[in-house]
DNA sequence: GTATAATTTAGATAGTTGTCTAAATATCTA
DNA sequence: TAGATATTTAGACAACTATCTAAATTATAC
């Protein structure tokens, strides 16, 4: 993932809140939903870019698609911003 | 300066590219432009960008405008990315 | 003070993004 | 299989952004 579509995801407060939601706990999208004052599918599209910068993954659980963080990458992306911030 | 403007001002690969070539040395906004493919206005747009959020300092030089890296917010700004990563 | 140089501001435009409503898809249950 | 539930996809639209050209601003040099 380029360092450009991750900080393109990360800088929208509408997603960063996604973000600091699921690391609580998985959730499906409606239950996030919840948390926003927003129809469902605009908040399926930030699901959605969150997902193409590859910050959270989903599986579908019965009818509801469960949301996770992709902890995995956050470690790699922090890596990635701490070398960008040293060329500075 | 608050998280989302800052994201935002680095969500721009000619941004990032500016804060680069700035950090070997202080340019006029007439030799930073010399290394994009894009008119000094344009130019001019994306350094008011990092000026607002106090990326970047200016200071004039006779008819020249020399920008800056504006070292002393990094530590701020690195802070408050790893206080957000934190809380994921 | 008039011309030249460096940069910004103003105004226009095309492309991108965030949002909505309506329709489609996928799954479960009776 | 029909109906209900959860979510996404499609399509439209307004707001925002990056870009351009032309004009304005600021400073120097003659």
């Amino acid at each position: 993932m380029t360092l450009n579509i991750t900080l393109q995801a990360l800088s929208d407060p509408t997603r960063r809140k996604i973000l600091e939601i699921l690391k609580k706990k998985d959730l499906a999208a409606g239950e996030l939903g919840k948390n926003f004052d927003m129809t469902l599918p605009s908040l399926s599209h930030h699901l959605n870019v969150l997902k193409q910068a590859d910050l959270v993954t989903s599986r579908r659980r019965g009818q509801e698609i469960i949301y996770s963080l992709n902890l995995s990458v956050f470690e790699e992306i922090a890596e990635k911003l701490i070398k960008f911030f040293k060329k500075l």
